[in-house]
DNA sequence: GATGAATGAGATTTCATTCAT
DNA sequence: AATGAATGAAATCTCATTCAT
């Protein structure tokens, strides 16, 4: 078989495994089940166990940070809310195209080992940055009211985004349509924190 | 030693070594070797790894929904913002003065099995609808605006209150003193809900 | 409490929990709690599990030696027949009036250690050879036919009543009253070796 | 290795440690010495130390069960006593050619757990009831007396049997050509309850 | 490339026995 | 004498990973 198809197969087996069974309670023998092949072939395309997980999430975070635009506030641009809404939208579209990944991104995400706790913890924190950048800009150009700590309201925001998309993965409601969903989580923090 | 206090002893080790090392690296050997007995007396106080990790988080979860007050709107209680300040400030200090548990509730919160996970996601199924109700409560009274989904209000809230104290308990940071935090997290939220 | 009944009540407390749970499965902890005493109190009486177990079986064994008697063929003496009666009958007198004990001896005679072993098959080889000079004897003076292997009788003799006395004790059946077992089992083997 | 010959490798080093050591000393770990492998092979083949002595017990009791015969007594057949010889001496073939088996069955035959202690019950009730039922019929074609007990009788022989086996597959002795050992083992009951 | 039998480190757990109180 | 908390040796079992075929 295709080197390449293999291993898709094995990723494919291994996402459906670990969103079912958990990181820790799947054996490389669930895996190697589920994606029909014997359990000698599994180290052929990967290192092990952990290194197939690592790849999954990895394949989920690069994509979720291939899809964030900076906000581009130079004229001729869309507006920076409608910039920030597609941003939010792209994330949601992803996550929520992809549970098992999601799911498996949220439910193990720390407690593996040193080197993955840090690329989890890494990830968080670029996309708290980001936001964190975003919010200082807007600051400055009186787009957003100067008295709330960015920091704090980073933190909100990426914090209320985890919960809202975790809920809908997980138990797939509130069952709003993605568009709708998107304009109220920004219309949620963006009335709190736009200038009034 | 007297019986509860060795239990204490084993509960405290335990902790410390759930923090350190997270649940699934962590071993019962880990465990008795930091509280400095013997391997077999930790069953005499334990069913094994499991029932520690479980009271540990029981004793949190318990204190938890033990300090939060239904908001009470009727004349002569205090103004219902500084209940809810109130509320959450009992929350985040019991949270953030025990950072140890705080870290292992939030980093291990599900996979282990299907008993605990349900006990988990029961938790943060009534804090969520807590939090509902008062919103409802809030439209109805008209305290609230009446046109956002209370479903994700309750979500966002929950949500940037977890990632909040996480970051503090995990990062020590932003340091901010609690008060000013509670009120900061307040203002955030109320801000964009509250009616115009 | 008087030493004596104490020793006494750990006894009769190990031979109902081995009766029941088998020498295996059953714990020092069952017999203490069976008993009513800690488990420290187990070790002034008994030097460990072991012990009260070989105590108990010897207080079996050493009735059912004391109750044999030889057979006496001298003129005065009761008939030869009535004598190996009566000894068969005490034996299985003991026997179905210890049930508990009986069983025990049965179902764990081997496999403890190389001394209880060595204990038990000398009890059996007792019987067994008592048995032989019985039969020997019985060749000698004419009253039984010189043509069978003595020692393949006895063999005969003690596994028959071996089986019976456990189906008795164990099943309680068949329910035959005493006397007319032992008649019934005399009957049986004397028939086939009596001189025509 | 091919999994057959692994498993029957695996089978005979437990046949020799249980016979040596007794099931309850001997532990997983010395049967995989004796077999020459590691501890988690054995685990690939059987699901634990109970297992395989199932298993032992088993490959023995089904040998037994196959090679009996019900006796015919149909014209044509050989007579019943012949039937009976046929019978006993196949039994008798395959205990004695089986000794640590037969010894294994014989000196644990109780006590492990109670589908265990069931199986064992069974065959010995199947036995049993095959000679219960051989002497009743007997007793109606007035082959037999018809005043002895057929239940009482039908332990007798089991019991007899059984002891006579155990005693030459543990001791070798008495010393008997096997045929002559099965002449006199039927001679002793026949002649006891034959019709004269 | 593919296989799957074999490995063995390491984790869990039990329980007879000791010993300080 | 009595207690029962503490011990730790020893046994069981799992599973990620290797490697000969």
């Amino acid at each position: 078989m295709d080197p390449g198809a293999r291993k898709e197969g094995i990723l494919k087996a291994a996402s459906r495994v670990f969103a079912t069974k958990g990181y820790h309670k799947a054996s490389v023998s669930d895996i190697t089940t589920e994606a029909g092949i014997a359990r000698g072939t599994f180290y052929l395309y990967f290192k092990g166990k952990r290194d197939v997980f690592s790849e999954l999430v990895d394949m989920l975070t690069i994509r979720l940070e291939a899809c964030l635009r900076r906000v581009d506030l130079s004229p001729g641009k869309p507006p920076w809310e409608d910039q920030i809404r597609a941003n939010v939208s792209r994330l949601a579209s992803i996550l929520l195209s992809e549970r098992e990944l999601t799911l498996i991104l949220y439910n193990h995400y720390m407690g593996l080992d040193e080197e993955y706790d840090t690329k989890i913890r890494e990830f968080y924190a670029r996309i708290t940055n980001a936001a964190l950048g975003a919010l200082r800009l807007g600051q400055q150009m009186r787009l957003l009211r100067p008295e709330f700590n960015p920091h704090l309201a980073a933190l909100h925001m990426v914090g209320s985004v985890k919960e809202v998309i975790y809920h809908i993965a997980a138990y797939g409601e509130p069952d709003i349509p993605a568009e709708e969903l998107v304009r109220e989580m920004l219309e949620y923090h963006l009335a709190g924190i736009k200038t009034k």
